[in-house]
DNA sequence: ATAGAAAATGGAAACGATTCAATATCGTTA
DNA sequence: TAACGATATTGAATCGTTTCCATTTTCTAT
């Protein structure tokens, strides 16, 4: 285990302080041709990598964004990785590095002691609690954005979705594809409890006897797959002339579409279904789901874009407006089809 | 954006030098009981957080893991989120923290400057390019762990996997259940190809004439998915007379578990299917899906100790012997059941 | 009470980078 | 050629921490 190679060996091998070998990794200041070409043979020929600790204690910037995780939305859920993989993607296209890290909200904040901190500011996704902002703003003091949940902190921003628009466009798309029939299945904490009001509000506009018994929500906090399955199930028994369903998280699908597989229901000859999240789940699955979700593309560049912002003010006005609302986006796909079509 | 507070804020209000503050921190050395408490106060008080930058200098050891994965293993799997979700959990029981990293192998190794590089030890997930490799070596001489693949590196250290005892078991139970006839649906690439190989070893063990027909494998790069249904439709077609798909990877489940759909066939009644990867789908599906695969948490406390030991030579031999093969586990669940009985 | 050992503490160097003030170099013009 | 401004470069201070060494305090045993 050899000894790592500073920038003090660059200048040492180029005749040079250490200043200069600086000047020139960062392209700051002026700096003569032939010296700086000599300087950076020095550096590829000791494949010299800056230490980013050391960078990131003196320099004003880390040029690091920080992602943290709440634990909870690590686990059980498919959208995640999507999101990590734009978000990532989208940095990587930026001067910005980053980390990620899993957080536990609920645990003893002792454990926040564990965070880098490096970072000119962070991407927060889950839901955290109070308790944690308050340590964030006090110990971590950098700008951070997160998007949906508004964030009780005075250096976050919280960027706003507008799922009404969403979940207009599936009822729209379900209607036009002569659904009359729709159950739904989910959850009735959090997030799924507004998206099932807002959709139960969307189609009594339509349909105001829209019975509340084609919705089958129950809280649920994991085994999401199984409660999927069950809640699935009784819809069937006590609806078995729906012809559509609207899973409100993807977790639930894979299990209904258990429950289908059983009852020798074909999706989407006997039944469609539609998600929400557009996780990888919905490309994966064969017919491919029916999805309403975010672009993670759009929805990474925007808490990308808004974030390095914040953290320099002196760059021109981010490429999307981050007061705008984030749109939910519609992608049909082979799971739900024209009622009474066959393939 | 206040300043950020740091030790030396501590040691003023507590009135002590920061040598003394460092070292009540860090448990290293002694320190009077009232001191301590008066420090541990003033910590609580300003709500002070080490920076882990400043710590990372000048420490030896920075009790840090990094967690680098490899761009494509990203992307396109399902095993991967349970085995971060392992490894973060495992490493949050020891005294180190972790940041994770992906980073695209076969990209110009430029983009490896942006490795942070102040981890104690890597943990490499996915397969890297030598490149990568000699990279590594020069620019962070650190421990390395990986498995399956072994590395040519200096300072890295893969764990043997013991993929055939894994294979033996699946077979084992396929026939036991009564199965004959099983196809194979997977990747002709890759660790797929190691599997099924072993598997046709394996079985031809038992039924000499287990014709190579009922393997359908080819070369998939992308659109696992898709490819999984068309591969198990060809099987079906050819091989009307299975009662057992195992796929070689659980990225093909999804595809073939829709044909299976299309075809109103009902697992495990009309056909059992097995998947291999233990990923988080194999517990989601329902019915859940019999797997062969790695345990997790066995997996990211073997990686994480061998690396622990390595990082530091002076600690006590790490609880799993690192130099043993992993074995594969097997989880039989509900997508397998005896041929001939209904549920 | 006191010597000596043990424990606790303070002060300063060091880690590897950036950055700023001071200095050296260069080219131009009077 | 001397003076000047512009540009390059150096050397040292600095960031927040750990760690070493010297010093002071406390404890124990005579």
């Amino acid at each position: 285990m050899t000894a790592r190679i500073t920038i003090n060996d660059v200048a040492k091998l180029a005749g040079v302080s250490v200043g200069t070998v600086s000047r020139v990794i960062n392209n700051t200041g002026c700096c003569h041709p032939s010296r700086r070409k000599r300087i950076e043979d020095a550096i590829r020929e000791l494949n010299y990598v800056p230490n980013l600790n050391a960078r990131a204690i003196r320099a004003v910037n880390s040029n690091c964004i920080g992602i943290l995780i709440e634990k909870r939305s690590a686990e059980n859920n498919f959208w995640l990785q999507s999101l990590l993989q734009a978000l990532l993607q989208y940095i990587g296209r930026t001067k910005f590095h980053s980390y990620i890290q899993v957080v536990d909200s609920q645990a003893d904040l002792n454990q926040a002691m564990r965070l880098p901190g490096n970072a000119d500011g962070l991407i927060l996704i889950g839901r955290f609690e109070a308790d944690f902002f308050a340590m964030l703003e006090r110990s971590f003091p950098v700008p951070a954005v997160t998007y949906w949940e508004s964030m009780p902190y005075a250096n976050g921003h919280s960027l706003a979705v507008n799922l009404d628009s969403g979940i207009r466009q599936l009822t729209e798309h379900l209607l036009a594809l002569g659904h009359r029939h729709i159950g739904v299945v989910g959850n009735s904490l959090g997030a799924d409890a507004e998206k099932s009001a807002l959709f139960l509000r969307r189609i009594r506009g339509y349909w105001p006897d829209y019975p509340e018994s084609l919705i089958a929500c129950a809280e649920v906090t994991d085994h999401y797959h199984r409660r999927g399955a069950e809640l699935t199930n009784a819809l069937l028994d006590r609806h078995p002339e729906v012809t559509a369903l609207f899973f409100l998280s993807d977790s639930f699908v894979l299990g209904g579409y258990g429950e289908l597989n059983r009852r020798r229901i074909t999706v989407p000859d006997d039944i469609n279904i539609i998600g929400f999240d557009n996780s990888c789940l919905a490309m994966s699955m064969v017919p491919e789901l029916t999805s309403v979700g975010f672009d993670f593309e759009v929805l990474a560049a925007q808490l990308v874009c808004s974030l390095i912002a914040a953290v320099t003010p002196e760059i021109p006005p981010p490429v999307f407006d981050a007061a705008k609302a984030i749109e939910l986006e519609f992608y049909p796909r082979s799971s739900t089809r024209k009622v009474g079509t066959r393939g």
